[in-house]
DNA sequence: CTGCAACCCTGCCCTTGGGGAAGGGTCAAG
DNA sequence: CTTGACCCTTCCCCAAGGGCAGGGTTGCAG
């Protein structure tokens, strides 16, 4: 008959945590010896090892309880949901471990130089610094979380860029910022947008990202929320695109 | 500029979580707007991604807060370390899920069935009660932490009491336990059982669990306990044998 | 025989990483 | 003008223990 220290020790836990699984009802409060130090037998060293085996699995204590009182049938499909848990947790920390890398490998480039040197562009193309600047956060905010998908994404708009005819709409989609918000010219700047938009990808889908991802639309959002013009801009165009 | 919610929502955390953060330094508070909201651009949100990622890692968030006033160079090495931490914390994982499937294979079965019929034998062979007892809390143990270890074990001890005169000594440490702790025939019996031993197994080692372990000892101190006439007996053929 | 160190007991508060509710202000749409 | 969806702060709650106080036991060494 040993003692908490000893089983304790033994099992590898502390004498604090049997005694909380005794306070949750996981393990049996043994008899006490004359002193009224506890006295645990070898089935309790045993219980302890399967709670702290399910424990560190990370079963919340609570349904280690309840499964003291399943049938073995429920125990077994217990342990079955658990151990695909465990592996699913086990991915998830892969995972993790992967972003981690990326992170580490990106510490001290937030942006791709190309991607700088093309935001020094658009101040000499006529872009004003708002422009710029929203440039500048969105391709922050696209690098870091689709960092596999931007380059591409980038370059497809670089080239766009490039084009001094579609450079001219996006010249004019910024200039727009501060005109009313029912300027007629708004409109005729969503009809040409919308042109070239199909000319450009055709019936194809543009490049975008991640169909699960909703960054598009937080970055419209963030757009739009600075300019009541843009904000109706973004409006018809969407309507003429899906006209 | 976007809401909290929003953020909270790109991101893929809880508005709480992102206040938690800010409480505790982790993220910087962001201005406000007219109405007292907080609102964030797309560096904070870039920050956040990092700081969960870090999170999700199983870095404390004392730690990553620490990690923002750090140098370049520091935070690259802290990476590292939280790597490798990850490597070893999915290598747990796993052991633990190996130790799953035992406790699911060994459910029903908390001992073989061999070793049923071994301990029913123990009676029909003159052992008292209270030594089947023991032994089946002992096998029952070692099965649980041992379990590739324990039937080698088990098949020699059955061997052992296969043998009537090895088996007598073991009949004689059972009623040895009511002796006097200095009666001399518990001098006479260990003499004789520390004889036997380096009989069977010359000078090799016997078999014994894992070097790591300190069950033999449990085990022993348990044995001992139960009686002044065992501990003196146990004594003795530690000096014999070491002699 | 008497220290004294090493155990054990209970009870209480502390921690981490949030969750959730109370109580109240704001915003946009119908 | 109301309604629902946000936002604000403050407060309490949870798991799974850690740690300490204040007090009793044991075993061993001098």
């Amino acid at each position: 008959m040993i003692t908490i220290g000893q089983l304790a020790g033994y099992v590898g836990v502390s004498i604090k945590t049997i005694r909380v699984y005794h306070d949750k009802g996981l393990l049996q409060e043994p008899d006490r010896d004359a002193s009224g130090y506890r006295r645990y037998g070898a089935n309790d060293a045993i219980d302890l090892i399967k709670i702290r085996t399910l424990a560190e699995a990370g079963v919340p204590l609570a349904r280690i309880r309840d499964l003291r009182s399943a049938t073995n049938e429920e125990f077994r499909q217990a342990l079955r949901e658990i151990e695909d848990e465990l592996t699913d947790r086990i991915r998830g920390l892969r995972a993790t471990q992967g972003r981690l890398r990326q992170l580490a490998a990106g510490c001290l480039a937030p942006l791709p130089t190309e991607v700088g040197a093309h935001l020094e562009h658009l101040a000499r193309w006529g872009f004003t610094p708002r422009w710029a600047d929203l440039q500048r956060d969105l391709w922050i905010l696209v690098f870091a979380t689709h960092p596999d998908h931007a380059i591409t994404l980038f370059h497809d708009q670089a080239e766009t860029l490039a084009d001094p005819a579609l450079r001219q709409l996006f010249l004019d989609y910024d200039h727009a910022h501060d005109l009313d918000a029912d300027d007629p010219r708004i409109d005729d700047l969503a009809r040409r947008i919308a042109e070239a938009t199909r000319e450009r990808y055709g019936l194809d889908e543009p490049p975008e990202l991640d169909a699960a991802s909703d960054i598009p639309a937080l970055i419209q959002r963030t757009v739009n929320a600075s300019s009541p013009a843009w904000q109706r801009l973004d409006t018809l165009i969407r309507a003429q695109r899906d006209a």
